[in-house]
DNA sequence: TGCCTGCGTTCAACC
DNA sequence: AACGCAGGCA
């Protein structure tokens, strides 16, 4: 064999420990791959070294990721490293994209037809509203989403109704919890639906009942290859495991990249346990540590590895670099959100004009809201800047409505679509006759266009409702009719024209000058054209339910990249930005008050990720006052800043940010008065005089938006004696200036501190 | 039935 | 700040 290997061009330039990965293909392997220690090149390569090595038909490698992003990056280096030979890779994908595969195939042993519609989280929770109605249930004390979240926690862990334990959902609904799954369940069921979650539920229940058809897939994979092992949920696991595990115990090719310190999924049911337990659901493994980075300076390393060892629970890793030297990492104060904009816009174009690319730089974000701060200001600046994540395309209203009149022409059978489309446009259908329309398809035990057919017969419903509907259902008949001459694209088209439906984003667009009715229309001409770069309307759809992005394409063009630290896993940058480091944003209040101390140290491999996305240079931003709820509130300084060791961090504050361990601020520098706010012209649809009461107190501009400065000043003005207010404290007066420090007696807390944050005065 | 208005709630990340 | 919901009214 060690002929073969030499003659292998594609495992030149790996190093001895990328090398063990790639050669170890028998047996399982745990490969524990850090931050930018080419982990992907490993698994393409070890992909590409099991064919060459002759042991699989590239069908016989199963090979699962998280993202699209990354599986279609796998794929484009496979097919790079092997060439003109590659005939497809059908089993490298999503976990979702994979399971939803194996269950079109053995559908009908879960009681659904291979035709199954994917259900979003939209209709997940218009079912589950319409569950919790007709159980009679308070939907205001127990929401939909609540139960939603509760289900799809118990799909994580490939709970199916029938293996919940007696306490699981006690706490929902007096104890209904298990009874309302039970019932969501058979709903899809008689939809002929599965939701996300039910994709690999559904894969677990038809292996586990069902031994031949998993032996079939023993036999049919050679290989299984995973990425980001770490960020696997119960779910998953046992799908793997069913999948890997033989019952004769041979030929268990399972292997599995990942990285503790980048598990970021906690909240989606991921378990790192399952990393760290891997040694022992596979005796024998061999273990390849990828210690090398390749990708970041010294600093930028170093910065972030000081930052994750304040995990506890993490196996340990020491990630070391070539690189020595480069940039310190920047930690910069500013006065606001829209300061954070212009300032990192500013160091954007500074970056640009020293010839370097948009495409280097990236500003990564911790939840999409706080994108359109950096979005305003790049328009205002005419900078080109590209999202990544945020909004989804498939997620907007009228693509939604333009895929349900889709499917209501498809099947007559999804009641879901039926009803979103049913008065959409407004046909003078009410909520009164769809009310009528469900209890006649539930006495009846039929879909809700079969009820709809029955009842426009009878005097059931009159007038201007009877005549809407009548028309309504003729439309879909004659457009079930053109289906079968007209291409999908066409028939699309046609559908959404003689439906009223663009027609009313026209209107909508000509005389109220509604300013998203533009968008929508363009956004409905992209989605007929997405649809042509698909064969049939069931191939489009598939894609749309489980890609749910569009391939923004053109990577060629130069531009900024905008999205969420989620979003950039995987992802590298020469320049990367980091705003809204402060505390209750990241790390996010939210996360610390449901999963405390996981919580928090999720939020910093979230930060660990941030920094280790960085190969040149990267800029760490807090303000002194943030937007939160439409309110302004002071800020502190998010921990993850004091935590970085201070020898790499170079800090460059003007807010008058002071204290913390490293006292890093150096002092108040000043508020520069020249801060000149873009004036923001965006239209709002003009409400009620005191449409909101948080409003009413607030000066208007002459565009109307509202305005309110931040009552926050910066530190230093303080003196001796003062009253003060202290986000984290309360109340309290100063006893104390001394040069960046002020000492505070709180009335609450009764004892003095050094305080390590922003102050109010009152 | 549908529009207007006021009130109350929510506001993390992804397939 | 942005939405969803419900009650009042045409």
């Amino acid at each position: 064999m060690a002929g073969v290997v030499s003659a292998a061009p594609y495992l030149d330039g790996l190093n001895p420990e990328q090398r063990a990965a790639v050669e170890a293909i028998d047996g399982p392997l745990l490969v524990l791959a850090g931050a930018g220690t080419g982990k992907t090149r490993v698994l393409t390569t070890r992909f590409t070294h099991i064919l060459a090595q002759g042991k699989a038909w590239p069908s016989q490698i199963l090979c699962v990721t998280f993202t699209n992003k990354a599986a279609r990056e796998m794929r484009e280096r496979v097919s790079e490293l092997i060439g003109e030979r590659v005939e497809g890779l059908p089993w490298l994908g999503t976990f979702h994209s994979v399971a939803a595969k194996i269950l079109r195939i053995h559908a009908e042993l879960v009681g659904l037809k291979s035709s199954f519609t994917i259900l979003d989280t939209d209709d997940q929770l218009r079912l589950l509203k319409q569950i919790l109605r007709a159980e009679n249930i308070d939907e205001k004390r127990w929401t939909p989403r609540h139960l939603g979240h509760l289900i799809d926690g118990w799909k994580n862990k490939g709970k199916t109704p029938e293996k919940l334990s007696s306490g699981d959902g006690y706490g929902f609904a007096e104890g209904r919890g298990a009874k309302l799954y039970r019932i969501y369940q058979s709903r899809l069921k008689d939809l002929n639906a599965a939701d996300f979650g039910d994709l690999l539920l559904h894969n677990l229940t038809i292996f586990q009942k069902h031994p031949d058809v998993l032996a079939k897939y023993h036999a049919k994979f050679k290989y299984l290859l995973v990425d980001e092992y770490q960020d696997t949920n119960v779910a998953q696991y046992l799908w793997l495991r069913l999948l890997a595990q033989r019952p004769d115990k041979s030929e268990q090719n399972l292997c599995v990249v990942g990285d503790d310190d980048q598990s970021i999924y906690g909240w989606r049911g991921a378990e790192v346990d399952n990393i760290l337990r891997f040694e022992t659901d596979f005796p024998g493994a061999k273990v390849v540590r990828l210690e090398r980075n390749y990708r970041s300076t010294e600093h930028i390393l170093a910065a972030a590895s000081g930052l994750i060892t304040a995990n506890k629970d993490r196996l340990g890793k020491t990630l070391w670099t070539d690189d020595k030297g480069g940039d310190k990492v920047v930690v910069s104060g500013v006065w606001d959100g829209a300061a954070e904009a212009r300032v990192i816009s500013s160091e954007i174009e500074n970056w640009f004009s020293k010839g370097r690319k948009y495409n280097d730089v990236a500003v990564l974000v911790r939840a999409s809201r706080q994108m359109r701060s950096f979005e305003e200001r790049f328009i205002a600046l005419g900078l080109p800047y590209r999202v990544i994540g945020g909004p989804r395309f498939f997620e907007r209203a009228e693509i939604r409505d333009a895929h349900a009149y889709l499917r209501t022409v498809k099947s007559d059978t999804d009641d879901l679509a039926f009803e979103r489309i049913v008065n959409v446009p407004k046909r003078g259908i009410g909520a009164v006759t769809v009310q009528k329309l469900q209890m006649a398809a539930r006495a009846m035990g039929v879909s809700l266009e079969a009820a709809t057919r029955q009842l426009v017969k009878t005097d059931e419903i009159r007038g201007k409702a009877r005549t809407a509907l009548r028309a309504f259902v003729l439309d879909i008949d004659r457009w079930r009719t053109a289906g079968a001459d007209l291409s999908h694209t066409e028939l699309a088209e046609r559908i959404l024209d003689e439906s009223g439906y663009t027609a009313m984003w026209k209107r909508a667009s000509g005389r109220n000058g509604d300013p998203k009715a533009e968008g929508r229309l363009e956004n409905l001409k992209e989605l007929i054209q997405a649809m042509g770069e698909f064969d049939t309307l069931e191939a489009y759809m598939e894609h749309v339910s489980l890609v749910m992005e569009l391939d923004t394409g053109a990577a060629d063009d130069d531009k900024i990249s905008l999205m969420t630290l989620h979003g950039s896993k995987g992802l590298e940058f020469p320049l990367v930005f980091l705003p809204g480091w402060e505390e209750g944003s990241f790390p996010s209040q939210k996360s610390l008050d449901e999963s405390g101390m996981a919580g928090l140290e999720e939020e910093r491999r979230l930060a660990y990720v941030g920094i280790t996305r960085a190969r040149e240079r990267a800029e760490i931003y807090f303000t002194a006052n943030r937007q939160i709820y439409g309110q302004w509130q002071s800020s502190i300084p998010s921990r993850f800043i004091d935590e970085l060791p201070a020898e790499h961090v170079e800090v460059k504050s003007d807010t008058g940010y002071f204290g913390g361990e490293n006292n890093m601020a150096g002092g108040y520098t000043g508020v520069s008065e020249s801060f000149v706010d873009s004036f923001d012209a965006s239209y709002t649809k003009p409400r009620s005089p005191g449409w909101n009461r948080y409003q009413q107190n607030q000066n208007k501009t002459i565009d109307g938006s509202a305005t309110r400065k931040p009552t926050r000043k910066p530190s230093s003005n303080f003196k001796t004696g003062e009253r003060i207010f202290h986000q984290k404290f309360g109340y309290g007066h100063i006893t104390n200036v001394s040069g960046n420090k002020l000492s505070v007696a709180f009335e609450k807390a009764g004892d003095k501190k050094v305080l390590d944050g922003f102050v109010e005065r009152v």
